[in-house]
DNA sequence: TTAATATTTCAGAAATTTCAGAAATAACTG
DNA sequence: CAGTTATTTCTGAAATTTCTGAAATATTAA
């Protein structure tokens, strides 16, 4: 695929981005050309356009599947893969919070939980460190939830919940 | 400081969390052994409990200082730099939330805007790229928005917020 | 001021991550 | 089945990041 120079710039900033969360630049660049493509792509096409090997491609894209965010697909006469992405960057954005939560709240959840069992029949571990412990806990408990919550709504209403904005805090103010 | 063997563990734990997101190991670790501590740390006990360089302490005082998650702290009689770091989980969620949104946020709308205004008088970049570009801009003020909204709103609103949970749904389901 | 203590900077070592190229495997075609 | 094409896996090289130890700088106390 060819790109334009708004699309190079695209791809590049996307790139950096990534790496600034974790994410390799050459996943993070992958996933920024499929998004902006309008047509599935397959591994030669991704590897020309952004100069990588293709391995590097294959391990890339393996990455963007086990996020859910890429998926193969397949077009007639053709038996290559495609791989294509959510155009959609709300789903996008569900997608990865869903990603994120998997591979840190939940971790991080099990951790906290079993430091806090730990801390019960522990004498050396001073009590306000146990407390403190146990405030993260919550706090990522009430995480968990607000994830669930936000997965749950549609976006629209998503989207006039934010828009509500101040509201909400005269709203909830007077209890 | 003498680590428990949960505090050790909680320590390891957020280290191996921090390289997920991008902190290194050891700019975690000594947030996570602050935030035990009820007493503020000098720099040497922090070296001796962690077993690093003193130098590599320094440095990952002075990155977490960027994000002002630490602050220095002076004892009588004691010319050493002491430092703290805040207790409520809350608290550091919005001042990591903030450091996050000027590093990777800020950056992303304004080369977003930046791409927008290119493809204004651009006549080969294709007019579908140029809407999905237009949307992801969207997609991050709409955002940067929420961000506005919930820094500005008290812990207590915003728990209730999330507590409220699947009824604003329906609140707003009819408007 | 000098000596003692505390902190930062910096160059290179060590560890980790990323990546290309080759080789192996798998899938399809005729 | 043999040949062709597509994909994955693996190894080591290259690049990057992290970290240490030493040296330089700054600060305080006497």
């Amino acid at each position: 695929m060819q790109l334009t120079p708004v699309m190079e710039k695209y791809v590049l900033h996307w790139g950096e981005m990534g790496t600034r969360w974790g994410v390799n630049r050459t996943v993070a660049q992958i996933h920024a050309l499929l998004y902006l493509s309008s047509t599935p792509l397959n591994a030669e096409e991704i590897t020309e356009t952004l100069g990588v090997a293709r391995s590097n491609v294959s391990t890339s894209i393996k990455e963007l599947q086990s996020w859910q965010l890429v998926k193969v697909v397949h077009l007639l006469r053709d038996r290559r893969d495609h791989f294509e992405t959510m155009k959609d960057p709300w789903e996008l954005f569900y997608v990865i919070m869903e990603g994120r939560k998997q591979r840190e709240l939940d971790p991080t959840l099990s951790l906290l939980r079993e430091c806090v069992l730990d801390g019960e029949e522990d004498k050396q571990t001073p009590a306000g460190v146990k407390q403190r412990i146990k405030e993260v806990l919550e706090f990522m408990e009430t995480l968990d939830t607000w994830h669930g919550q936000i997965k749950g709504l549609p976006k629209t209403t998503l989207l006039k919940l934010i828009k509500l904005g101040a509201k909400v805090q005269s709203f909830l103010g007077k209890p």
